[in-house]
DNA sequence: CTAGATTAGTTAGCATGCTAAGTAAATGGT
DNA sequence: ACCATTTACTTAGCATGCTAACTAATCTAG
């Protein structure tokens, strides 16, 4: 059962298990930071504002997460609402809203290192670097098959001829 | 940048990678399968009756989904509306709903299975066996791993002693 | 300088997973 | 035989992604 290959076990959920995979890690990780106040969309927006920097833009951050404004808008107001950034208008850009931690969101922010590096190691448990970066790679050319494959679609869904 | 460490290139988006596959990989397949009226939770639930076999329960179903029981039931609701499938009660068991095709559904499966195969094709292109399978094995055990950290946390939470 | 296009952000509402809590049937202990 | 538990399924409502359609600010032509 579990030897066969795996387009074979995927033959019947293809998207599933990366679906399933997907769920059951975001679950481990909102687990560790629950108790922070922390849902896997408000922590990983957290770790994305750290890298990309304090005053960086909701637009900056939606393409840092590779998730749509809206998606954005809605933790950013969450975390706002619970006091760990605050938002403040760009002066030259009156548009643009830069994002910046409050004293407890910094805080908030080191814990929250510690405890992702924590579950990250466990999550990674028995996985070698070459498998995890095989993982990578594999992911890349699939994500960029699908879309391929949605671009061609949309294309000659209307345009057949 | 993008030849970083596969952990390194997660350290921000953990699960946001699998995730972001994952979605656009249901699209591809999505946009396919579309013209014939079938989403991804139904077009997915229809190759695993196919599976099964007609007759099965929607606990059968729901376990080889690997889906909650709510998750499928909004799914046959609507299989049900769209007339592929119809549900019977089981004579011994008057509480389990055995699933069959309809005429139309046989039909619609068969369309179903030659699409999602051209799709599948895209998708996999330029991707060996070899790294298939190794894909399919991390991601099991990062499922794994995942698992077990939830039952750890979930544990300790309560009975921390 | 003003009209139209673009860009940042929001709001509204859909899709699909989930959990919690309900119903109805089957099962099991006394 | 009857009450408690378990099982199959449903309903209600949350979480987090999305798209469509809006506002407000900026930019670009003329």
């Amino acid at each position: 059962m579990s030897s066969l290959p795996f387009h074979e076990t995927l033959d019947l959920s293809l998207c599933g298990k990366l679906g399933r995979v997907h769920r059951i890690c975001r679950q481990a990780v909102t687990q560790a930071v629950e108790p922070l106040g922390f849902t896997q969309p408000r922590w990983t927006a957290m770790m994305h504002i750290h890298h990309l920097g304090e005053g960086c833009t909701q637009h900056q951050l939606a393409c840092s997460l590779d998730i749509e404004m809206p998606s954005l808008t809605r933790t950013m107001k969450q975390l706002e609402e619970n006091n760990v950034i605050e938002r403040r208008i760009d002066k030259q850009d009156k548009r643009c809203r830069k994002i910046y931690f409050t004293e407890h969101g910094q805080a908030q922010l080191a814990q929250l290192k510690m405890r992702i590096s924590e579950v990250k190691a466990l999550l990674y448990h028995g996985l070698s670097d070459d498998e995890l970066n095989a993982i990578a790679h594999a992911l890349v050319k699939l994500e960029n098959n699908a879309q391929q494959c949605c671009d061609n679609i949309s294309e000659n869904g209307s345009t057949s001829e």
